[in-house]
DNA sequence: TTGTAATTGAATATCATTCTCAATTACATT
DNA sequence: AATGTAATTGAGAATGATATTCAATTACAA
């Protein structure tokens, strides 16, 4: 499996940057490798529960920087009250569709959006490490219940 | 100035929903007028000092879903502590990029982004109400600057 | 084995944003 | 113009995710 992988590519990140291969932050890997698609930081700290792990909350906070600086996983969307994280090893670069009436986030891939951003840094002279399409809305499912009434909109408000 | 076709579109936009035009909320817009390209709410509430209004914190905040809803102003990028808006009023529809050293955020306009963008969305079947193509990376002042190691990375990583 | 800097858990701090509540106010209706 | 009522306000307190402090522990290079 991949968690293997996972551990390896940690291990070198931290090695690289002078900081230990401690048992809190291999418990954490491993909660992280059973993730689904999308989860964050209580998820990673309710997982540790279930293996029977005592990481603390900290410590889960503490390692999620070390997580995403050494490439395995990423920040997804914003914007909610709390940060959700996705891994990245192995998983084509892709982006969300988020129904900000129910909060679903929806996965699409789209090579086209590459070579428009290759362009525009190109111009500005800008250095991407990261970049991502985020598309809010409404989705299929909320759509009709848009249709019976039985939404969430706080505001009468017109659509484009 | 467009203070006045401001305060139009925030009328119409009480009325439609049984809220009423306050003077806080003039003073609010006001404040908002005068606002550069990217702030948020702590600037608000200094611009009202400014302007020798009381209006509260927490009245700003209570503001903001308000100015939103009306369009008058949109979400820029979350990410950082605080959230960052902008006017959208006379403003064509643009995208970011943000310095992830330095802070800077670069406007940028891309059509080609809104043809990919209802494209996917129709094969979807998904209403979008917003979009928005972020990227984020090192601006040219600090790529200069790092190569003179004079940056603010965190970790030891590579680049793309 | 040892020295030392990194790491940990527990508790506490932070701090942007939201909420509570009693007093005030806008404004539709008379 | 007066009235009724629901919306709004400021002040302060609450919230809640994330970050930090500190003393005790631990990884690991030498």
């Amino acid at each position: 499996m991949a968690f293997a992988i996972y551990e390896e590519q940690f291990r070198y990140f931290l090695k690289r940057n002078n900081l230990k291969f401690t048992k809190e932050r291999r418990e954490v890997i491993a909660a992280i490798a059973i993730q689904r698609n999308h989860f964050n930081a209580e998820d990673i700290h309710q997982q540790l529960k279930k293996q029977k792990s005592n990481v603390s909350l900290a410590t889960v906070y503490r390692t999620i920087p070390l997580l995403i600086g050494s490439g395995l996983m990423t920040e997804t969307t914003y914007g909610g009250e709390r940060i959700i994280y996705e891994k990245i090893y192995n998983k084509p670069h892709h982006h969300h569709m988020v129904c900000i009436n129910c909060g679903k986030i929806i996965d699409f891939t789209c090579p086209d959006v590459e070579i428009v951003q290759n362009d525009i840094c190109q111009k500005n002279f800008f250095l991407s490490t990261e970049y991502r399409l985020e598309i809010k809305g409404y989705c299929q499912t909320c759509r009709k219940k848009m249709k019976n009434k039985k939404m969430n909109r706080t505001f009468i408000q017109e659509f484009k």
